[in-house]
DNA sequence: GATGAATGAGAATTCATTCAT
DNA sequence: CATGAATGAATTCTCATTCAT
C-alpha cells in the first residue's frame, strides 16, 4: 500500500492553497502555478490530485462547505433552552467567528460570483448545500414550534432570513471590517435574531 | 461628418452588454468579444467607449451605482410619518423591487468579489458609494432620533444591519429566487427591519 | 477646376508630419493617428491624398530624395578649382548642414532598418536614388580624373568612401551629437575627403 | 526531473532566430510567432527565456554587442607597430569581416532606429557601449601618440571618424552589396584609415 | 510520483482601412 | 472633400494541460 497519509495530507495543502489564492483572485483571475506555489508543489504535480482547475474548485468547495456547515449546526442543534435564545445564542457565536471564516466566505464569494449562473457542477454544489442547511434549520425550528407552541410562525421565512443576514454580514465584514466591527459590539445582530421569532425577549440580549 | 450615433446611447447600450455579460460569467470569464456581440457591435469600436476591460467594469459599476442609490434614498427621504413605519414601507418598495436588480445585482456581485483585492480604482469607488450611503441613512436616522426622542437607539448600527440584510437578500434573490419569493411574502423583512427601530409596532406590518 | 494649389500644401504637410512621426517612431511604430493628428487632418482624409500606409512612405522617401540629392549634387558642380578642393568644399558644406538634416536621415534610417531587406517599392527606390548618387558623382569624378590628369584614380571607390563616411557621420549626428560636434571642429573630415583624392594637399584645409 | 534542455543552449538558439528575423523585418515587423518559427519552438515558450518582446531584442542586443566588441578590440590591442598599421591592419580585418557581420549588423540598425527615442534600456544598453567602445579606441591613440610622438593629434576626432566610417560601410554593405564588394577591394578604405593618422604611409597599403 | 519545460488555444488590445454622413 | 466611428485581422502575452525525464 502507498502512503495514504501523505496524499490526504498534501491534497488538504492543495485545498487550503487553492482557498486563499481563489479569494485573492477569484477562480478566473487564480492561475495554478499560483496555487500550486503556494502549497509548495509543482504545477505538474497538482494534476495528480485534481484533474483539473474545475475540479481543484470543486474540491475546494466541497472541503469548506463540510467544515462549515457541520460546525454551526451541531452548536444550534446541541444548545438548550426556547428556540428565541438558542437563536440569539447562535447570532453571537456567528458575529464571534465571522472573522474568522472571512477568508473562506470571501473565497467562496469569488466563486459565485463567477458561476453563480451557470449549470456547473459546483452551482449544484452549492445549491445543494445552500437547501441542505435550509432544510436542517428549518427542521430545528419546527421542532421548537412544536415543542414551544408557536402558532403561526413562518418557519422558513424565518430560515432564509436569518442566511441573508448572515450573507449580507459576511460581506460586510470583508468590505468593511471596521464598521463590522463597530456594528458586533453593538448587539444589534441577536437581537435582531430574536425579534425574527415570537418568545420572550429578555433574556435574549447578551 | 462621421456617422451620426449618439455617443451616450451607445455608451449605455454597451453598459447594458457589459452588466449581462459579467452576470452570466464573471469579470474574467466575460470576454470582450461577448460584450461587443451582445451590444451589437464590434470588439474594435468597444474601445471607442472604454479604454480597457477594467474601464468597461468601473463604468459599468458607476452607472448602477448611480442608478440605485439615488432611486432608494429618494424614497426613503420623501416619505412621511416615524422612521420605523418610513423604513418598513421602505423595506416593502425593497422586497418589491429586488428581483428587478437580480442581473444588476448578480453583475455587481462581480465588483464585490474584486473588492478583497487592492487599491484599484473600482476598490474606491463602490468604497466611496458605500460609505456615502451609510452616511446618508445615517443622517436621516439621526434626524429622526432627534425629532421622535428616541434615546439611546445606535443608528449607525441600525443602518448597517439593514444594508447588510438587503446586501444578503440580494444574493437570495440570485441564488435562490423561489425561496426568495416565498420568503417575500412573508411579510417578515419589513417586520424585521422594523423592530430594529424602537417605536410603535403596529401600523408597521404591510 | 479644384484648387489644385490647396491639395499640394496638403500634400507637404502629411509628407512633413509622415517625416517626423517615422523619425520618432519607426515605420512599423508610427500610426496614421499620429501623422493626421500632426497633419491637423482626420485620420479619413489622409486617404484621399495617399492610398495606404506604405503609399505614405513611399512619397515621403521621394520627396526627401528630391531634396537631398538635387542640394548638394549642384553644389559640387558648381563649384570651381580642382577635383580635391571641390570635395573638401563640399565636405564643409556637409557637415555644416548634418544636423539641420538629422529629422529627415533619422526618419530614412528608421525606415531603413525596418524594410532594408525587403523587395518592396520602398528598398528600390531607396537603391535606385543610391545608385544615382553614386553615379552622378562618379560621372564628376571621372570628369575631373580626365581634367586633372589623375592617372590610375579608382573614381567609384572614392565616391562610395565618401557616400559612407556621410552615412556613418549621419548616424553619429542623431546618435551622439555632442561627439559629433566635437569632431566637426576638427576639420578632419575634409581633410579626409581630400585625403582619397590625389592633388596638391595645401589648399584643401579649412 | 522535466524535459532537460540545456537552458543556455536554448536561449542562444532564440538570439539566433530574432537575430534573423529582426534582420529581416524589424523590430516592430517581427513577430514573436516568426521567431518561436525559427528557432523551432512554440510561441509559449519563447516566455520561458524572455519575458517579453522588449527583453528579447535587449538580450539580443546584449549578445550581439559582447561578441563584436570583444573581437575587434582584442585584434588592434595585440597588433605590432606604429599606430597607423595597425589601425590599416584593423581596417583590412574589418573589410574582410564586414560580410559576415552583415546580419548581425542589419539586426543592430534597427536597435539605432530606436535609438533617437527615450530612456529606455535599451537606449542605456547601447549608449553605454558606444561610448566604452570609443573611450577604449582612444585610450589606445592615446598610448600611440606618447609612445610615437605624434605632436597634436586629435585622439577623439580620429576615432570618431573610424567609426562613422564603420558604421557607413555597414550600412553599404547591406543596402549594395555588390558595390560594397567593388569597393572593399580598392584598398581605399585602409588607405584613408591610416590617413587620419600622422605617420609613414608606405606600408599601410594592403 | 514529481518536476517544470513546452504547447497552443484563447484573450485583450491595436490600428490600417472603410464608409455613412 | 472631410470626418471619425466602426470594423476585424493581426499581435502580444497568458495559462491550463501534457509529457519526457
Amino acid at each position: 500500500m502507498p502512503r495514504v497519509v501523505d496524499r490526504e495530507v498534501r491534497r488538504s495543502a492543495l485545498i487550503q492553497a487553492a482557498l486563499f489564492v481563489f479569494a485573492e483572485n477569484g477562480y478566473h483571475g487564480a492561475t495554478m502555478q499560483q496555487v500550486a506555489d503556494r502549497a509548495g508543489m509543482s504545477k505538474g504535480g497538482l494534476y495528480e490530485y485534481f484533474s483539473s482547475k474545475d475540479d481543484l474548485l470543486l474540491g475546494t468547495a466541497e472541503a469548506v462547505i463540510n467544515e462549515m456547515s457541520e460546525e454551526s449546526m451541531q452548536l444550534l442543534r446541541s444548545s438548550e433552552g426556547p428556540l428565541r435564545q438558542r437563536v440569539a445564542r447562535h447570532a453571537e457565536y456567528i458575529l464571534e467567528n465571522i472573522e474568522g471564516w472571512a477568508e473562506v466566505s470571501q473565497s467562496m464569494r469569488q466563486v459565485w460570483a463567477e458561476l453563480g449562473n451557470a449549470e456547473s457542477p459546483l452551482t449544484k454544489l452549492l445549491g445543494a448545500h445552500y437547501r441542505r442547511s435550509v432544510d436542517q434549520l428549518e427542521t430545528l425550528f419546527d421542532e421548537a414550534v412544536v415543542s414551544e407552541g408557536l402558532d403561526n410562525f413562518p418557519t422558513r421565512a424565518a430560515v432564509l432570513t436569518i442566511m441573508a443576514v448572515i450573507d449580507g454580514l459576511l460581506i460586510q465584514a470583508v468590505i468593511a471590517p471596521e464598521e463590522f466591527r463597530l456594528y458586533s459590539q453593538s448587539g444589534m445582530f441577536p437581537r435582531m435574531c430574536a425579534a425574527l421569532i415570537p418568545g420572550p425577549i429578555d433574556e435574549a440580549a447578551s
